[in-house]
DNA sequence: TGCTGTCTACGACGGCTTGTCGTATATCTA
DNA sequence: TAGATATACGACAAGCCGTCGTAGACAGCA
């Protein structure tokens, strides 16, 4: 029932990069963050993966000396984890409250609305 | 533009009692959170309150000398804006990919979809 | 007028997290 | 076997959070 912890900045961006492949090695971690990279970025790599995998975001493949770092939460479901906890904290839970309040601050736009009514009359079936 | 800063424990924890009531002195405040209150205490509501103006949650009438300390934004606008960082950090500003989620994984109840569903229809009007 | 108590103001501290980096050890490949 | 690359583990500075101590301002009252 522990709410999930919520992402650094760095971990983060890693996480999105996991997000848009299946897997990858640490490697093509390094590279994509850091594109100039010296051999200590690559142990500050490794260090953000070991704390996402204590937090269980990430999954590691031991089978190859080289392992492969997936991601255990899609982006939807971290997100939505999130609006949870939110709604958890501040408004015993509900979403309404919130929704309300963007409505009437017109932070929502048209396009939007009908969207998030298309979803809801789509459950309701 | 600058996304409003969250509120750490001990600062929400400070917004609650504001938002229940219209002004609040810091002895009120302290008297709340520390029912068996030391001096010393006194000084970490002060901070507290300084570092909530600091960040623009809290207004101080200082035309006493007593000072009063009031919210200047509501929970729901509070926490309204928090959705909206999320949903900016994670999924583009959209808050489709996050209801449907939840919705996906039966986290809202019938009810609660209902609400929404009515909220959303008075916005069309 | 001077005393006493309460308030504000400001600074400092320990503990924790975050991002970074070194170093030591294991493992593959040529 | 050598050399390169990977992982494992620990240390570090910086920043934030909650807390507390102290100094100064101000009111009420003998």
């Amino acid at each position: 029932m522990s709410p999930p912890p919520p992402l650094t900045n760095a971990e983060l961006a890693l996480m999105e990069l996991l997000w848009e492949e299946d897997a990858l090695t640490a490697r093509q971690l390094r590279e994509a963050l850091y594109p100039n990279a010296t051999r200590a970025q690559h142990g500050t790599v490794q260090k953000l993966l070991s704390r996402l995998e204590d937090k269980g975001y990430v999954a590691r493949d031991r089978s190859l000396s080289v392992h492969l770092f997936s991601a255990t939460l899609g982006r939807e479901a971290y997100a939505g984890g999130q609006l949870e906890s939110l709604a958890e904290k501040l408004t015993g839970g509900s979403l309404a409250p919130l929704i309300t309040h963007l409505l009437e601050e017109k932070r929502i736009p048209a396009d939007e609305i009908a969207r998030l009514r298309a979803i809801l009359d789509e459950e309701v079936e």
